[in-house]
DNA sequence: TTTCGGCCTGAATACGTATGCGTATGCCTT
DNA sequence: AAGGCATACGCATACGTATTCAGGCCGAAA
């Protein structure tokens, strides 16, 4: 026969009915241990496999997660923020392990995502990724919510918060950053990305490093923050803008690896030596922290945490159980450039 | 009504038939142009959508490609070679853009992947991104032709090869890296990376690199070369092993970025500078290139290009047209890594 | 022998959409 | 006035599965 093979045929040749062949393969212990073996038997000759959409059509739901990913647009294409990259390999081998198969898709922030996926039944339950406009962000959440949507969010938990999120501990990682240069002996730190509530990581992180600051007897001077969002250019850029600004600084908190990355390339045009002259941290641990020279000391965020985290969090929402929203602990790791 | 609302509620609403709200929404001009907007509205004041199971399923089609990704089995759970990464925002755009809802999945090597996802109908094709031992693949390649499966590989192409591969043009990458060092004054040139059939990327620029060699009347010293999967520890303990052997070098190619990261860790620490003592080129030119000290000259594979060409090869294949096999273009990123 | 319960299995049906085919309506032609 | 054609729509059905319900069989208890 020239199809693919459907429970009916399998049945047929086992000499069952239709639903037998979908009992004995699902493993409904409704069907003797006999039959099953043979109907298992027959199926795995035929190559046989379930129809996911009739399957899911029927059962009203698809066993499979969306994962949502934003940014801003870009006119370099393919630059994507390599820490929710990294981020991805822990979220398909978690939703795999589950009997989850994953659909991802990278969204311009302007799209009518909110009106996709869970609503056409592809889905049973979204991942959101990346940041974002919150205000804009928040009416869509609300849509969500309203809608029964089932969804997780990363980032950072707003007040009033439609729906669940998941993040970092960026406060405490902001401390431990600032904490760690101070106890090198430096006094006038810089702090790079934009500390408003536009970007509530960066805001969180900034204020870790204001309370370790204030904590040691200095003050944050408005004279040594620049705002970047977080990319190698916007960090050359900032430090640029410092350094032209003559002010005096011993070391820089970048709010992320990238900036990190683009502020070094920046000081080492200016003579300025890592660690000696400036001792730099950054935040994430991407994989090209470790090659910089000197390897970048940095906050690192538990990836493959934060992708269990984000699947099972989803699951049980799905599932409808209980949900609580949870903070995962940062990790300061030093390497060369802090001194 | 507590439900989401289907075909039917909507044609009730507008007075019409359930498929005459079908023809409407799919832009059938079998539909008059004013009822076609009057059910358009009804559907978008219900928030409806269609439902994707029983579309798919209906029309024997899911209008999604699967993206299969393979990778050694490694104890380090979170690390993905950044180079496949980098393609895979190519790759969703593109699919996107066709209307096509793109499916993940990191595969081990081992698992059943072959009989998976086009078997189900969960998508219409597949794409095969990864490394993997070439000859269990070939079996498996074989397979999903026999079974009429729709699907393009990213690769070196085999002698023989069931179904379509695409891949960059590694022979003639390898010879301009090669070419690009012999003309900055080398001579004893070592190469890093496995130089057999069991890794036919890199093998193609093993060949480039021997014919540049040849070319410029040199030979390709055994003693220079060193096995190497693509990882950074693997190059950094290649090299170290060159070093130990005592062999006299000025210069590596290094199969891939990773590797030639690595190789430059292990120069450092033995006190050789780069381009000083030994000049360095890599091949891929991932994020990290451009961060290392010095930055990496490198043969950067187009990855916008790549990924466009599997997804557009892969539905040309779908829609029953025939494809050809190609190769992209590489090109010589000249940075400091090799004076 | 009858009855009852447990264990398997089958018949019927629902999930929501898309499409082949038939039909009604209006308009133009002769 | 009657037939022909294009246009716009409805009827019926198929896609392949999972589940509800009812029934058949068999051994054991009465």
């Amino acid at each position: 026969m020239g199809r693919r093979p459907t429970s009916f045929d399998i049945a047929q040749l086992a000499g069952v009915s239709q639903p037998t062949v979908s009992r004995a393969l699902s493993g409904n212990p409704a069907v003797s241990e006999q039959t099953r073996r043979r109907i298992q038997a027959i199926a795995a000759q035929l190559n046989y496999s379930v129809d996911k959409n009739a399957s899911s059509l029927r059962r009203q739901q698809a066993n499979t997660l969306a994962l949502l990913f934003f940014e801003d647009p870009t006119p370099d294409d393919s630059m994507i923020n390599p820490f929710f990259l990294a981020m991805l390999g822990s979220i398909t081998r978690t939703a795999s392990r589950a009997g989850f198969d994953l659909l991802i898709s990278f969204q311009q922030l302007s799209s009518d995502w909110h009106v996709d996926y869970q609503d056409s039944h592809k889905a049973d339950g979204i991942i959101l990724l990346g940041y974002g406009d919150y205000e804009d962000y928040r009416a869509r959440l609300t849509h969500l919510v309203e809608q029964g949507t089932h969804f997780v969010r990363w980032g950072s938990p707003m007040a009033n918060e439609p729906g669940i999120t998941l993040g970092s501990e960026n406060r405490s990682g902001g401390y431990a950053a600032t904490r760690h240069l101070i106890a090198r002996g430096r006094q006038r730190i810089a702090f790079i990305g934009t500390a408003s509530s536009h970007a509530p990581e960066f805001e969180d992180r900034w204020r870790g490093y204001r309370d370790a600051l204030a904590e040691a007897g200095l003050e944050a001077d408005p004279a040594l923050q620049r705002d970047s969002v977080t990319s190698e250019e916007a960090g050359h850029e900032a430090v640029q803008s410092l350094i032209a600004a003559g002010t005096r600084f011993d070391a820089i908190f970048a709010a992320s690896d990238l900036i990190a990355i683009g502020a070094m390339r920046a000081l080492a045009e200016q003579g300025l030596s890592v660690p000696g002259d400036v001792a730099l941290v950054g935040f994430d641990d991407i994989p090209a922290a470790s090659f910089t020279n000197p390897p970048l000391t940095t906050v690192s965020q538990d990836v493959k945490a934060a992708g269990e985290a984000l699947v099972d969090t989803l699951l049980r929402k799905i599932r409808g159980q209980a949900v609580e929203p949870y903070m995962l602990p940062t990790q300061l790791i030093v390497r060369g450039s802090s001194g």
